[in-house]
DNA sequence: AATTGAGTTCCAAATAATGGAACTACGGGA
DNA sequence: TCCCGTAGTTCCATTATTTGGAACTCAATT
């Protein structure tokens, strides 16, 4: 992975920053990773990398098991509960997720940037009660999500160009944008309408359609999306909901604004 | 020997200790935090705590907002979703949970004990698709859940000993166990009937009917609970659902010992 | 018994953290 | 406008922690 920094360079120096590539490493892992699994990937020395390792378990960051593999400790769960449960943002949009979701029947994400990549701060889903922490959390390309495109239509056309060029291009389906330039195109489109629309871009038959959410310095930019199978949103339907989807968004950034203070 | 955290004595030592112990206060504030509000309660010298918290904001664990208020980042989130979405124990119980919910039709959790805390690790509910991230990852005391009774009712004696004694015990109800004295005695008709009952201990109208899951060697316990308002959860409905619960607990059992090698 | 691989421990040298103090920025009040 | 107090930031010699090479233990293998 490459920095997670936005424009900066890299970033494992420092005590913290060391301890923070190794938690990424067992963290993206598909499986506990035994000591010399991350001794290979950390390029730190033996002894240095032990002493690490032990630290991060001692406060629970990790977990090292009898067989000696490491694995995410339980600390990080309680960590992001208690922020998850008091964000702002979060708690200043949850109402009008909810009502999209009610208007809508179809699911309902609210995400943020966060460098190259969107992180999704939460999810309501109709009666399917499936898996809803599955999201929340989780981090997807900008480049392919209706949350990622609409938030990138409201930076900077500077911002925008770094970004870009940051962005590790991946195809996932036949409709993906897989260039700065093709990415850079719909932007402009994505500004005049003010929404944006994946049309299974990301996933084959899924589709979105999504508002921007920003402050006025840019320090926070998101947005909100419904999303579902293709054959119930069709494009017509899609099209239909874009109103619906920037008005949340509005009464969002209007919530904001007021609880937030209109520096920022 | 790297020592483990169960019982010992304070921690803010090394460098990672004191930034956990900020990152502590400001997960567990009501709001934001000041410059000012962390120094007086961090007891690091200004300079010092400056620093450290332009590292913690700098890899993205704390967010500083345009007022200079401190809050919980985004990174926190990023991480625990990979760490749950991994977690094996939470993979082995998850079918388990879910058929208890459909036999039920209330809400089951799963948590384990950490220190004299029971960590939730997953909740399955039923159609009221509320809030479901809400409960997960949140630290419940152990005197007074169904989950963290069966728990220490697993610990060999000395433990339990320990443990008690460094419970802040606390009343939440007129049912709570407030002391150790009361807490060891129903651990012992709990080991003989093999599950524990929270009788509104915890909150007013909530009950609860809990089954121990533990590995050989104790470095993992825990357990599985149906939980739901005292109008339904009668005491005999409790009583009915007491073998159900214990049969999940063991199906859970026999599959770390499959999945995790029958070692510890 | 010898060998190999994995994990752990040790300690002088290198590096990063510390914390007191000086500095800047902002916001009243006189 | 000037002055003072509070909040936050920067500086840097001192101090403490981390570093990393190497030696060591332990267990499995040949």
């Amino acid at each position: 992975m490459v920095s997670r920094k936005g424009t900066e360079g890299e970033n494992d120096t420092g005590t913290l920053g060391k301890l923070m590539v190794l938690l990424d490493l067992v963290t993206h892992a598909e499986r506990p990773l035994r000591f010399t699994d991350i001794l290979a990937q950390a390029g730190q020395p033996r002894g240095t990398l032990h002493r690490q390792l032990g630290h991060l378990v001692e406060e629970g960051l990790l977990e090292l098991d009898g067989e000696g593999r490491y694995s995410p400790g339980l600390r990080l769960l309680d960590l992001a509960a208690r922020s998850w449960a008091k964000n702002e943002f979060r708690l200043i949009a949850e109402p009008h997720l909810r009502a999209l979701q009610a208007m809508s029947g179809e699911t309902v994400h609210l995400g943020v940037l966060r460098g190259t990549s969107i992180i999704y701060l939460d999810k309501v889903e109709g009666q399917q009660s499936v898996r809803m922490y599955s999201q929340i959390g989780n981090a997807s390309p900008v480049y392919c999500t209706g949350v990622g495109k609409a938030a990138l239509s409201v930076l900077p056309e500077a911002s925008v160009a770094a970004l870009a060029a940051a962005i590790p291009f991946q195809r996932f389906t036949e409709n993906t944008l897989a260039s700065a330039e093709s990415l850079l195109a719909e932007l402009a489109s994505i500004r005049t309408e003010g929404c944006a629309f994946d049309r299974e871009e990301h996933e084959q038959g899924i589709r979105c359609v999504a508002a921007p959410i920003w402050t006025p310095d840019r320090s926070l930019v998101g947005g909100v999306s419904i999303t579902g199978p293709a054959y119930r949103l069709t494009m017509e339907r899609l099209t239909e909901w874009a109103e619906p989807v920037r008005e949340a968004a509005g009464s969002i950034m209007e919530g904001m604004r007021v609880r937030l203070g209109p520096r920022r």
